[in-house]
DNA sequence: TCCTTAACCATACGCTGTACGATTCCGCTA
DNA sequence: TAGCGGAATCGTACAGCGTATGGTTAAGGA
């Protein structure tokens, strides 16, 4: 897009820079290099453009964010359910569509997660599917609101720990193990004895079984309140 | 410490800089005016001290966010569980214990969360509750590993919630009904027609007994594994 | 007393986001 | 067809960032 450099409008039938072309160069950035790497002057870059330029579609860094949050959850609301599934089964799969979606994009979906600002109309319309299965559960609209919110929650944070916390202690068995052996004495004695007694190799976590055993907790933790 | 502002090794009674000094006033700073005020000349400032004296006693400024990681954490581990309770009962004292230690400094919870690097020892100790819980309640090591896992990734995904998410939508019950209102027509019909039931002022949130029904759910639930 | 070294400060580099203003040319109207 | 408003670009510049490098001072052991 006006690779050539020069200031000024760009002739007619040249490609022009777009707020779409911006976002997808952005998104591509923090997919293959992190959040970090995405500065505006990398941006225009990659762009060819001068990095003032992308101000004329976007009005600052944090609106470029907020874009790529909405290409990423683009959608989510409108997945059909399968045919024939219980509405438990139902509320699963909203939870498993959630969580793939953040999944696919996992350097963003940090940002996302801890930014307020990203928080657009496209984003609270992401909870539709979880609403509509809780809906033909026959819950009440207060009992809907709050357990889509328990469930998003235990979402967002298991999505944290996926992609952050737990890719720093718990995945990595073995330097959970060594840091458990450099405890000073009597620290955290249980924690100690469990992680002992499952060793280097007992200590790999699966995060898809994990995600799926929670919400089968979750799901018949929401069913015993309808009773 | 050292105000005059002079270079050199400070006299011999004078007040030096310390690593606790610096925790201690860049803790002031998070707290006060959040994550993003917290630079290395501002918390020089603060102390009246040159901006590269800091990096005498901390190498950069992760660091610095890894030290007030573990202030919000210390001895979190080594609370002792109140005589008498069940182990169900402890359990969800730990979480709340949790909670109300990353709740006391919410800027900096958000930063936490989402910072592998600022996983040191001292947080991975801030489990043992947890573990010692479970354990009395006799579940397997494998069971154990797997319940706090989900109870943890659950109150950081509430956190989350609590801290930012939430507050951007759900909290502002107004806020979220009109975001509503302005939804295109057929856009989450679910969503809608809920909300709008609850209304403005039906939507209002309350944390804490979100957060105690939440846990009651998670409880049973890993209950339910034993059995 | 000398010497090492801890603990401070000054300067500087390469980055960042973005305010401001100049430039170029499209597309509409007279 | 001439003129013109404004859209879309670029150039320059500024304040602020983290921190590498190296200089300066005095404490404290030899």
């Amino acid at each position: 897009m006006n690779t050539a450099g020069k200031p000024g409008r760009p002739r007619a039938g040249a490609e022009r820079l777009s707020r779409d072309a911006i976002l997808t160069a952005a998104l591509r950035i923090v997919d293959d290099e992190g959040v970090e790497a995405m500065t505006m002057r990398r941006l225009a870059g990659t762009l060819g453009v001068n990095p003032m330029s992308i101000y004329h579609h976007l009005p600052n860094k944090a609106a470029v964010f907020a874009g790529l949050a909405e290409v990423v959850f683009a959608g989510l609301d409108a997945v059909q359910p399968r045919a024939g599934l219980s509405w438990q089964e139902e509320l699963k799969d909203a939870a498993r569509a959630y969580r793939a979606a953040l999944q696919a994009h996992p350097n963003l979906a940090l940002q996302v997660l801890s930014d307020p600002s990203a928080v657009s109309d496209v984003v609270v319309v992401t909870v539709e599917p979880f609403y509509r299965a809780l809906d033909r559960g026959g819950l009440e609209p207060r009992a809907i609101f709050e357990s889509v919110n328990t469930l998003v929650d235990f979402v967002h944070g298991f999505l944290l720990g996926e992609l952050s916390v737990r890719a720093a202690t718990f995945d990595l068995a073995p330097d959970l193990v060594d840091r458990v052996e450099k405890l000073p004495e009597g620290k955290a004695p249980t924690l100690s004895r469990v992680v002992l007694a499952l060793g280097r190799d007992g200590l790999h976590y699966d995060f898809d079984s994990g995600f799926e055993s929670a919400l089968t907790v979750l799901v018949s933790g929401i069913e015993s309140t309808l009773r």
